[in-house]
Order: structure tokens, then sequence, then C-alpha cells
DNA sequence: TGATCGATATATCGAGCCGATAGATTGAGG
DNA sequence: CCTCAATCTATCGGCTCGATATATCGATCA
């Protein structure tokens, strides 16, 4: 699940570890809140996958990235280098996404595990996908939805002890999954006109004068 | 988080492990699936701390409840012997709370972790708390979700990309946490409705012909 | 100058949780 | 009698989280 929020990420540009939770935690927001327990063991992962792959080590902001004409820069250097035999380079590893990432971050998104955060995750990266796998996607989400209340509605029949406590949650979490299953089908339904959009571009059969 | 649920379950009844995950998953629905991985785990840990205890063994449904009177006790006890040895016993283990396990469930229950699970989870145990423990927790979480909704909000206003799936996202999540918002709201007042109640029954000063 | 403080940055550890799986018993039906 | 599905306890590997260690950078103030 990480894997796929990195990639996804890295897919709009290349970062290191700690840019990559800031910018996770602001586009994903409250879903898949990443810690750093999880986010750097995750990038090795990749790394040894080959699914990302160490684009740049910087040292420090103050460095250019083209270097000065003039003659402060040889002094300047030294003195770099120096700073880094001493007391350490700052070692910021920038990370990529490799061609090899790219088909792993499209099997992440084709894969069947589809909860709540999962879902979010897939959805925050649609634009990555085609209309057929967005819409494939939206409609297996709508069917685990539909499963899910139509199991709360069984076990509610078959309920003895009636908690009212009980009973507020439930009939909330049912709420709110009616209203995400409506969401989904109007989601659904957005990407089915685009698509209807789409082949009247290509194939304009219709006569026109 | 699965000791909480675990303590909560025990304490309307003695179970064993299966019978428990059944009754966690009839209870507590959708939120909190434990699994086994998780759940005999948990069950030797408050085993250990003294919060659970062992309260029967059971080798098969058959066995009575009493011993019988009668002669045939002896051959039957004979015969559950012999199977014992043979093919080895059931060994299904009934566990019961302690008094110890329920302070816990007092302390787990008062704890400030209080993600969508956690809060589902307490609500549905809130039988076993008092008032002013409800209206309290209940607060607590109502607080937790105008932050998250404060936070998301910073975050819409700072976003620069405008992806249009993103979008749907957020104001999704943002008209949910909204809607989960009033829905404590009206379990708080209710909650407050039925405190008056309780205190007019305590105490009543108002004149009364 | 230097002293300190909060943000930046990488990394690891223990413990908990989950999905898969093993291994065994039991009851129903062929 | 045999097989099959359900019942029941239990463990394993892998992932995730929260806490923590370590170190640098930039700004503020004396």
């Amino acid at each position: 699940m990480v894997e796929l929020a990195i990639l996804g990420i890295l897919k709009e540009a290349d970062l290191h570890g700690y840019e990559l939770k800031k910018h996770l935690r602001s586009v994903l927001g409250p879903l898949s809140n990443v810690s750093f327990g999880s986010l750097y063991p995750a990038l090795k992962r990749l790394e040894r996958q080959g699914a990302v792959a160490v684009v740049a080590v910087d040292d420090g902001p103050a460095r250019p990235a083209m270097p000065l004409t003039g003659s402060l820069t040889g002094e300047a250097a030294a003195f770099r280098a120096r700073r880094r035999a001493t007391r350490g380079p700052r070692n910021k590893k920038v990370y990529g996404i490799t061609p090899l990432g790219e088909a792993r971050l499209g099997e992440l998104m084709a894969n069947p595990a589809d909860d709540e955060r999962s879902f979010g995750m897939k959805l925050a990266f649609f634009r990555w996908c085609d209309r057929p796998t967005r819409l494939s996607l939206l409609e297996r989400r709508r069917a685990n939805l539909r499963q899910r209340l139509e199991e709360t509605r069984r076990a509610v029949a078959a309920q003895e002890g009636d908690d009212p406590y009980v009973r507020a949650l439930i009939e909330h979490d049912t709420e709110s999954t009616i209203r995400d299953i409506d969401w989904i089908d109007r989601l659904i339904a957005s990407e089915q006109e685009q698509l209807a959009g789409d082949d009247r571009d290509k194939e304009p059969t219709g006569g026109h004068p």
C-alpha cells in the first residue's frame, strides 16, 4: 500500500524521503498517514526491486545547480569538500521512478485489494490510468460497498441484543455506505459520459452538413 | 485495539476463541475485522496480564453442564477419558473476564486514541460507561473531526495542482466528515437530555403541586 | 562570534496486526 | 465406513506504526 503511494507521488516529480512524506500528507491528506517507519523500508524495497532509483545526492541547498564562473568557485568547492570530510555530507537522497516502477504502479493500481484507504489512494492517482481501467476500479468498488451493505442488513436482521448505541452505530454506518455508493455512481456516470465524448471525437459517424 | 474488543465482548459472556471472533464480527460488523493472527496472541497477552482467565475447557458439545445422577455417569466419563487419550481432547478454551480485566477495559475506553475504528468500537461498548465518560468521549471525537476538517480546508487552500479526481476525493471526504460531526452532535444532545432527566429524577427542586 | 532552538532529514527498533496457512476434530450425508 | 465441510486453536512472515537516535540547517538573539 505504501509502495503504491510512493510510486504515484514519484511519477509526478523526483523527491527525497522527507519531501515524499510531505507530499503524501498533502495529496492523500487524512488517508494513509505514512510514517517514516514504513516509508524508508518501503523505499529500500522499491530500490532493491529496481522500481525506484537514486537520481541525485544533495549535500546542501547552498550548492548552485551550475558551477559559477570566476575565482571563488574553487575556494567554495574546497570549503565544501573539507566540511564534508570533517562533519559529513547532508546526504539527501533524491529518488525517481524507473520504467519498471511505472509497470509496478500499473499492477498495484489493478490489484483487487480495495478497502477504504486503498481505494482512496487509487482514486488520487486516477490520472495515470486510462478510462476502461478507471471504470473497472469504480465498478469493483461499488460492488464491494453493496456487498458490505447487504451483510450489514443481514446482521441487523439476525441481531438479538438491542443496544441503542450499537443501533446508532449501525444506522450511521449504513447511511454512510449508501452515500458512498451514490458518490461512486456519480463518478461512474461522469466517466461514461466522457468516454462517449472520446468516441464522438474519434469516429464522428453522424452526418454533419 | 483488539484487547478492547475482546474485553468488551467477554464482559457480556464467557466465550472461546472461535465464538469470540464470530461475536466480534456480528457486533462490530465492518469495523475491526479481527483476524486469528491478532486474536490468539491478544488472548495470550491478556491471560498473561491477568485480564482474562480460562473458565472451562470443553472437550465436546455432548457433555452436559451438570453431571447426571445414575449409573451411566461413570461409564460416560470413562469413555470420554479413553477418547481423550487416543484422539486428544478438543480443548476448547472458554475465556472469561476478570475484575482486573474490567479495570483494564475502563482504561482502554478512556485512552485518547480515537480514530475511526477505535471510536466505533468504544461506541459499541458505551453501555459499560457512565454518562460523563460517554459525553467526554463524544466531545473528544467531535473535536478531532473538527480539527481534521480544518486541516483538510487548509490543505485545499494551499493546493496548487488541480486534479479533478483528487478534488472529488477531498470534497467527498469533507462532506462525510461534516455528516459525522452532525451525527456526533445529535448523540451528544441525546446524552445531555438523558443526563438532565437523571438529575430531575434525583433532585426534584422545582415546585411540583 | 557563538549559543541555542526548531525545522529538516535519514534511519532503526520493538511490538502489534493481518492474511495465509497448518493441523486437528466433529457432524452430516452418501 | 468414508469423505467433505465446518469448527477450532495456533503460528509464520511481512508490513505498519509510534518512539527514538543522530545529525545538519537556518534564524534569532546576545
